[in-house]
DNA sequence: ATGGTTGGGATCCAA
């Protein structure tokens, strides 16, 4: 009788990926989990409803955990793990049930975080464009709940596709992107504000350091992404402080975005210690 | 200054 196993001892890997549509990376997200098989995978943008889902491919990698909470074409977030885990929560940001984050609990009491911060349209105006008037709300109804985090002073994980590139170095040319979407002062500085409200750890800036670019997401519209290599670093894994010092390693799986049918993204995978 | 690509699900929207 297949069993959840317990948890493993010892570190475990996580992984974040915008996968930008799961049906239509079957063959791509197969190659990732035979070569990787992170112990626990987060993904952004499934874009497909629950009855839906592909199952199947996550059965046979031996994702016995998994949860995911999905809507038709847009959005949709979701956690699979190797062993028992719960589901912690569904948060509905600024009110609209528009599955960008869901939660779940570790063996050790862990709560895991998964967003999808919205992307914000086009124009950095939020008079004008209702979208990015949303990214700026839902990125400060998160460092509101962040404060309320740091009061509770538990041990959480937070990642996901926040779609700001916070550093200078996050960015192919922070003076070119300074009014561009993604990069913008009132983003970052955001952001940055948000990372207080919790002691948010940058677990892969922990590893990487601030002078050396780093990116996870390189536009569909450069037909040479490589050459070019203008990437933002769009996808995040933060720690509650306790857990910086169980940080092992961190690593953007840049060679998923040079596959056939990629997504866009790039994986991101930590490995951490939470035993 | 502009347009470039992709996926979903309808003939356009979001990214």
């Amino acid at each position: 009788m297949p069993k959840k196993p317990a948890a493993p001892k010892g570190p475990i890997t996580l992984a974040t990926w915008n996968i930008n549509s799961i049906r239509a990376r079957l063959d791509l997200m197969d190659g990732f989990l035979r070569q990787y098989a992170p112990d626990v995978l987060c993904l952004q943008e499934t874009k497909v409803r629950d009855d839906q889902f592909p199952h199947e491919l996550f059965d046979a990698h031996g994702y016995t955990t998994r949860l995911i909470k999905g809507q038709p074409g847009y959005n949709g977030v979701a956690i699979f793990a190797k062993h028992q885990v719960e589901l912690h929560e569904m948060r509905a940001l600024c009110g609209r049930n528009d599955c960008r984050h869901i939660s779940a609990k570790l063996p050790d009491g862990t709560v895991l975080h998964n967003y999808y911060v919205p992307a914000g349209g086009d124009v950095p105006d939020p008079v004008k464009n209702d979208k990015f008037a949303h990214k700026l709300e839902v990125v400060a109804e998160m460092t509101a709940w962040s404060m309320e985090l740091k009061k509770k002073g538990g041990k959480e994980i937070l990642v996901g596709d926040l779609n700001i590139a916070p550093l200078e170095t996050d960015v192919w040319s922070h003076k070119q992107l300074l009014n561009v979407v993604s990069h913008t002062p009132v983003e970052t500085e955001g952001m940055l504000k948000m990372q207080a409200a919790r002691d948010w750890v940058d677990a892969v800036r922990h590893f990487v350091p601030a002078e050396q670019k780093l990116y996870s997401w390189w536009s569909y519209r450069s037909p040479n992404w490589e050459l070019a290599d203008k990437g933002r670093r769009l996808d995040h894994v933060w720690v509650s402080p306790q857990l910086k010092g169980k940080l092992k390693h961190a690593q953007v799986i840049k060679e998923m975005r040079g596959k056939e049918k990629a997504s866009d993204h790039a994986p991101i995978i930590v490995t951490i210690d939470l035993g």
